[in-house]
DNA sequence: TTAATCACCTGAGGGC
DNA sequence: TGCCCTCAGGTGATTA
């Protein structure tokens, strides 16, 4: 599922075909997403530029003169740049149509994802307003962390994977990072120490790096037709290896539900 | 304000 | 082989 990485990858993908380009058309063939696309969408920006395409979370926003156009890949969406030629399959729910002749299409199997439009300051959307930093900002920090998590009974898991307190920590980079912390997934955030938020916060950050860097691989695996895990899904340490052996001191891997999401740990390892 | 739960949706995989 | 059921997951909305 398109994660931070996977999102940002998408972006740097598509960012060099879309930025100071037109939009002829926009073909909309389901509107019905997480939230309905705007029936005029076409309407609005047909004839208009894209000035800018960036990410806040996971969330990407093409700015126009008049308004934003704010995209999520929800949990099985992709974007690609494809010839006007290419045939719409199943699932490709809307088209961009560019005046260099290619195609920005949106395809989502399970409609979780979102297009919305908004003429207002985007940094004030219902969507984004609420945010918390970035995870590879210097401001995302162990002190940040610390100070926040002081009062909340809530499991660590839960904690980091809010997108109030940081942005882009999904699942399975929040499984992962409490793995390489040795911190167990159930503790209460208020639980964990200032130094094991040191450690947390620094093995966020490298493994987002990690898969930000090899995320066009990660990409192209995830969006094989046969759903197969990839090339990113054999460097992960606890993610989808429940009953296998530590890769630490060889226990077996358990598995537990913390906040709907099954969250792999090693009940030795971490604590 | 916080925490827990529900809802949305479709494909994969397992059991029969 | 085909049908049915369960699970997976991001995140806003709702409820406690």
């Amino acid at each position: 599922m398109p994660e931070l990485p996977e999102v940002e990858t998408t972006l740097q993908g598509i960012k060099p075909h879309i930025d100071q380009q037109e939009i002829k058309k926009v073909i909309i063939r389901q509107p019905k997403l997480r939230w309905p696309i705007p029936r005029q969408l076409n309407t609005l920006i047909s004839g208009k530029i894209i000035g800018n395409s960036w990410r806040r979370g996971k969330y990407i926003i093409l700015d126009f003169a008049h308004g934003h156009l704010l995209l999520h890949l929800g949990m099985s969406g992709k974007m690609r740049i494809l010839e006007t030629s290419e045939p719409a399959q199943k699932h490709d729910h809307v088209d961009f149509i560019l005046a260099n002749n290619k195609l920005l299409r949106f395809t989502d199997p399970r409609r979780f994802g979102a297009v919305l439009w908004t003429a207002d300051n985007i940094n004030q959307h219902d969507l984004l307003k609420h945010l918390g930093p970035e995870p590879l900002e210097k401001s995302f920090t162990a002190n940040y962390l610390y100070d926040l998590s002081r009062n909340r009974s809530a499991a660590i898991k839960t904690f980091i994977m809010d997108g109030k307190i940081v942005v882009g920590v999904g699942n399975i980079y929040a499984t992962e990072a409490l793995f390489l912390s040795h911190i167990h997934p159930l503790r209460p955030a208020s639980d964990v120490t200032l130094k094991e938020y040191q450690t947390l916060v620094s093995e966020i950050k490298k493994i987002l790096r990690k898969a930000i860097k090899i995320g066009g691989t990660t990409l192209r695996d995830f969006t094989k037709s046969d759903g197969s895990p990839g090339y990113f899904y054999q460097q992960l340490n606890a993610y989808g290896k429940a009953g296998h052996p530590c890769p630490g001191c060889d226990e077996t891997l358990d598995v537990i539900k913390v906040g709907q999401r099954s969250s792999v740990f090693c009940p030795k390892c971490q604590r």
